[in-house]
RNA sequence: GCUUGGGUAGCUUAGUUGGUUAAAGCACUCGACUUAUAAUCGAGAGAUCGGUUGUUCAAAUCAACCCCCAAGUACCA
């Protein structure tokens, strides 16, 4: 009838199986087919970037997506289980590139930017197709045929229509100031860019230069700067109008510089005068490379900056304003021309002499050279400080002057700001972090000089310098005058959409687009409008919009996911594009070490798949706290095997009674009131899991969910089976026996279905042989049932507590057995407890039965007072006394020798304070040490005393003995390979005693190892064996009989 | 620098609105069991809950300050 079941277990082995069983069967389909008319719920994926295989950290975010998913699905609701690849961007080109060896953007120009594109589409293709691999093996069941990816038309058009909604509030513009650039990428670098992993601590040299004021010959303005390549570009010198600054005299030069900033001056030095800065303001002096064609004509002169310090240099600042974003800045408000000297590579333009054609960030020694021939070097150090870099190259970033475009966040913000508090956020610090970066952020830098991803929809006018921003296809084909013909059935990228033109609405001349490509973010955060149809079928938009749930890794998404979903939603329905998010932190190693390729620690899903099975991985990742990193490796996979191990251990217990039995659990006739207690009480734990794992599910709270299972599947284990094991055992198929059957049966299939979501595989695998096995009508997977019905009748609180307080007291009466060295095999005569109010006590008299069961002894009595058991011995406690009276201490030690215990103890117990010596001493300044009388063994815990008595009489000796001759019995009849329902005759030859022993327990021996007849020996020997007992020999024989 | 989160046993973590003697798993020590067995079970030891001060009858929990860690954010000359 029942499968049978061993219990060693290969987990991967049932997982592969289980993925053929449900693809063989279309499981995912029927579910879908099932709930079609369900209730909606409306997750929404967070695009993977499909640009490697998956790693373990992907998994985390997956498992949860998935867990979430199934719950609902299991509550009958319908999905639309869409899984999203993040397609275009710098990540793709950085993977290309390393593949066809490339160096640098001018490669990419070599090879062709339609091949490059091409490959970069194809390697999104491969990547996809290996992620759907590795995620169906983690059993995300997800509508994989339809996975939405962010290069699609549908995608980039909607991108488009919001660009356009922007455009017509005027939010975009064309920037032109300082960006901070990688020569290497050949590209301006975002705030989400640099932010992310941008700065390092990095050592530079640094110069502080002497800027000769125009006709005051022998005076100077002493500058400071950490970039000496920019000095070629100053066109100014700043100083805070604020500040104290003076003019000292050093060998026969004028230097000026802040007060408070003499110490970098070097040796002696006179003070001349004292001022504040606004008397340096409109002086003018000689730049330092004014003889360069490009300083041509430039005007030197001190400007006014608040911003200026006494931090650091020397209060008086070098400004280039083609090189820095506040010197720029400065430029637009004062009169200072704007100098740019370097082109996208980092390269010296024409009009800087020796340095044109020479790589900025390599001319530091050049710099210092010329200055020191014109002698206006003062001196040289280095600094270390942050500085931001390319996340890609790992390259310094310079600042260069560039046109990028943006859109404005100055009015957005607060409308955002608004939106994020219609959200649940889980943890909910993430509202004020998500509020922090909103605070922050600045205008979000869209465009990017690179070639794969969205093609801008901006078409820029040569002659009027009118821009335009086209909002779909549709429109594109309508204002198109150029190039169509070629471009139809093309993707709009780059370089198919390069070539179409648009005639100005303003002066009537051919627009060209901007080459840039679009910021990736664009991409993720439209979906929640691409890919639900918003421009196509908005009534089905409407149906799903907004998401119920998102689910995504923390640190990186509030300035990046979270941020563009917020932003566009808010551009394009002022609303929320989701309702809850639940965001979940990052995956290490063992160690709590970020897992990397280079370091040899990073675990590929694939390997971590193979080796400990994605149950287990599901398991880790399910129990852990989201809100905190996970420390993910073997040895916790170990840890959450063993514990799924349990699980397996109760289902496969299960099988092989009931296979022996043949119950079948449809044709249960077991009611309620035919029920033990003790299954009473395992059905009502069973049930307040699945109570409280509803709610958990529904907050979102796996974690709890999964400490609870534990603690149940440990109930279930460690009390429940051991205390019925002997009703499966025993021969009688009686109604008891039924009600065992029954509610383990109950228990575990509940059990199951709570837990589907979680570990779908070795449930479902449990479910096809417990449930299906007998009852052909049933769902053929358990992932097509519906979540378990809570069955509050079963519920009883105080019945919880009963059994409670029955495990804990068994637990001390262990720890006694355990003090003295008694073995449970060893009966004992007598326990006495003391419990601490009438409930307990009714508990356990009402249950005396299992707890002399479970502790092998004859009997029970329930005290009070237990100081007929007990001496006390009362010491001074050193540590804190010492502190308090110091030497005095050994007087009253001494004195403490002389007072009666008992009355001490009575005392002490009230709370009084005590005087020895006419010292006071509180209670808690003694140690009262707890020794039981002779004969006894006693053990206190939090007030509950468990006290046994330890005398063995010959009766309980005798008993002991035939229990160890049992356990040596069973021993044999296991190496004999005997079936456990296997009957025996039984030879015995020992000595007198023994034998006695046997006489006394004779029906006990026989009942316990299923013998028929005991005699001295057996005609036909099965097995035989020599053992020793007590010191005496025994020899055991045994003929297995036929059954009946 | 600023913002947020955190610091609980050797390790990883629980600890819901303050409320008896701070909980679990792993590791460790000892023991039991041998009909869930390349399993299982029990017991023990182990924490002045980062520090100091305060509020309170009562603080791991609230407040203030300080010290560490993480994340975010700002960084210029």
């Amino acid at each position: 009838m029942y499968k049978d079941v061993s219990s060693k277990v290969d987990f991967i082995k049932l997982e592969h199986k289980q993925l053929k069983f449900w693809e063989k069967q279309k499981t995912f389909d029927k579910l879908r087919e099932q709930n079609k008319d369900g209730e909606r719920w409306s997750f929404l994926d967070g695009p993977i970037t499909a640009n490697n295989p998956m790693g373990v950290h992907h998994a985390w975010g997956r498992t949860l997506k998935d867990v979430f998913n199934r719950y609902h699905s299991m509550l009958g609701q319908k999905m639309r289980y869409q899984n999203g690849f993040d397609c275009q961007g710098l990540w793709v080109e950085v993977e290309v590139e390393k593949e066809l060896g490339f160096k640098s953007k001018t490669d990419i120009e070599k090879y062709g930017i339609e091949k490059f594109v091409q490959a970069c589409k194809d390697r999104v293709k491969k990547y996809s197709k290996v992620q759907t691999e590795q995620s169906k093996r983690l059993g995300y069941w997800m509508d994989w045929e339809n996975s939405y990816f962010t290069m699609a038309d549908e995608n980039n058009y909607t991108i488009w229509h919001f660009l356009k909604k922007c455009y017509e509030r005027n939010l975009i513009y064309k920037g032109h100031d300082v960006m901070p650039w990688c020569p290497k990428c050949g590209s301006a670098m975002s705030e989400h860019e640099i932010a992310t992993e941008g700065y390092k601590d990095l050592t530079h040299p640094t110069i502080f230069a002497k800027f000769y004021l125009k006709d005051r010959p022998k005076e100077a303005l002493l500058v400071w700067t950490t970039t000496p390549w920019t000095l070629a570009a100053n066109t100014a010198a700043a100083v805070n109008v604020d500040l104290k600054y003076v003019k000292v005299k050093q060998n026969d030069e004028y230097y000026y510089l802040a007060k408070n900033l003499t110490d970098i001056l070097n040796g002696e030095y006179e003070i001349i005068e004292e001022f504040t800065g606004d008397k340096l303001l409109g002086l003018k002096y000689t730049g330092p490379f004014d003889e360069l064609p490009a300083q041509k004509g430039v005007v030197h002169k001190v400007i006014r900056w608040d911003e200026v310090s006494e931090d650091d240099g020397t209060g008086i600042v070098h400004i280039a304003p083609g090189c820095g974003k506040e010197d720029f800045a400065l430029s637009k408000e004062n009169d200072i021309s704007v100098i740019a000297p370097i082109n996208e590579f980092g390269i010296y333009l024409d009009g800087f002499g020796e340095l044109t054609g020479k790589n900025a960030q390599k001319i530091a020694s050049e710099i210092f050279a010329t200055l020191k021939s014109k002698e206006i070097l003062y001196k040289r150090d280095q600094i270390t400080h942050r500085y931001p870099t390319c996340w890609r190259h790992g390259t310094e970033l310079v600042f260069r002057l560039v046109d990028e475009w943006f859109i404005s966040m100055d009015v957005l913000r607060e409308e955002i700001k608004k939106v994020v508090g219609e959200i649940t956020w889980i943890p909910s610090w993430g509202y004020d972090r998500e509020i922090d970066w909103l605070n922050n952020m600045s205008d979000w830098m869209i465009s990017k000089k690179r070639y794969w991803g969205l093609s801008l929809p901006i078409w820029e006018c040569d002659e009027c310098h009118n821009f335009e921003v086209i909002g779909g296809k549709d429109e594109l084909k309508e204002r198109v005058v150029d190039g169509w013909e070629q471009f139809e059935g093309k993707s709009p990228h780059k370089p198919y959409i390069d070539n179409l033109k648009i005639k100005c609405s303003k002066c009537g001349a051919k627009m060209n687009r901007i080459p840039d490509v679009g910021n990736p973010w664009l991409d993720a955060g439209i979906v929640p409008f691409s890919t639900m149809n918003y421009i196509s079928d908005h009534d089905y938009w409407e149906k799903w919009f907004p998401a119920d749930f998102i689910t995504e890794s923390l640190p990186g998404q509030f300035r990046n996911w979270f941020y563009v979903l917020l932003a566009m939603s808010t551009v394009l329905e002022n609303t929320a594009p989701f309702k809850t998010v639940l965001g979940h932190a990052l995956v290490r190693d063992e160690k709590g070490k970020d897992m990397h390729k280079s370091a040899g620690n990073s675990i590929p899903f694939q390997e971590a798949a193979d080796k400990m099975g994605v149950d287990v991985m599901r398991w880790i990742y399910s129990a852990h706290n989201p809100e905190h990193n996970l420390n993910f490796g073997y040895k916790i996979a170990k840890d959450a095997r063993k514990k799924m191990l349990t699980l397996w251990n109760i289902y496969s217990f299960y099988i092989t009674y009931a296979e022996i039995d043949s119950y079948d659990p449809t044709k249960n006739k077991i009611t309620n009131d035919d029920l033990t207690e003790l299954d009473k009480w395992v059905l009502s734990k069973t049930f307040q899991f699945v109570e409280k794992a509803k709610k958990n599910y529904d907050e979102y709270k796996i974690g709890r969910l999964m400490r609870d299972f534990e603690v149940l599947i440990d109930n279930i284990s460690n009390w429940y089976v051991r205390r019925s094991r002997r009703r499966f055992w025993k021969s009688e198929n009686d109604t008891d026996k039924y009600c065992a059957y029954h509610t383990l049966f109950l228990s575990l299939k509940t059990m199951i279905l709570t837990m589907a979501p979680v570990i779908p595989f070795v449930t479902d695998e449990i479910y096809q042989n417990i449930v299906l096995s007998v009852d052909k009508k049933a769902p053929e997977s358990i992932h097509l049932n519906s979540f378990p019905k809570i069955e509050k009748d079963l519920i009883d609180e105080k019945l919880s507590a009963k059994i409670d307080t029955i495990i804990k007291m068994v637990g001390l009466g262990r720890a006694s057995r355990d003090k003295k060295n008694l073995r449970i095999r060893q009966p004992l005569g007598k326990i006495f407890l003391k419990l601490k109010n009438e409930h307990e006590k009714e508990f356990v008299l009402d249950l005396k039965d299992q707890i002399l069961g479970e502790l092998n002894i004859k009997n029970l009595e329930i005290v009070d007072n237990v100081d007929e058991f007990l001496n006390y011995e009362v010491k001074l406690n050193f540590a804190l006394l010492g502190k308090k009276i110091g030497k005095g201490i050994k007087t009253v030690a001494k004195a403490l020798e002389t007072i009666d215990t008992d009355e001490l103890v009575e005392k002490i117990k009230t709370g009084e304070s005590i005087f020895i010596n006419d010292v006071k001493i509180a209670p808690n300044e003694f140690i009262i040490d707890i020794k039981e009388k002779k004969d006894y063994s006693a053990i206190e815990s939090n007030g509950y005393f468990a006290i046994i008595e330890t005398t063995i009489t010959n009766e309980l000796k005798e008993e002991g003995i035939v229990r160890d001759l049992i356990r040596n019995i069973q021993t044999l009849r296991k190496e004999a390979d005997f079936n456990v329902e296997d009957r025996i005759m039984l030879g015995i030859k020992t000595c007198k005693s023994i034998d006695d022993a046997i006489k006394n327990n004779k029906e006990y021996l026989k009942t316990e190892t299923l013998t028929k007849s005991i005699n001295k020996e057996v005609e036909i020997v099965d097995i035989e064996k020599e053992i020793k007992l007590n010191g005496e020999s025994i020899n055991i024989s045994i003929q297995k009989v036929e059954r009946g």
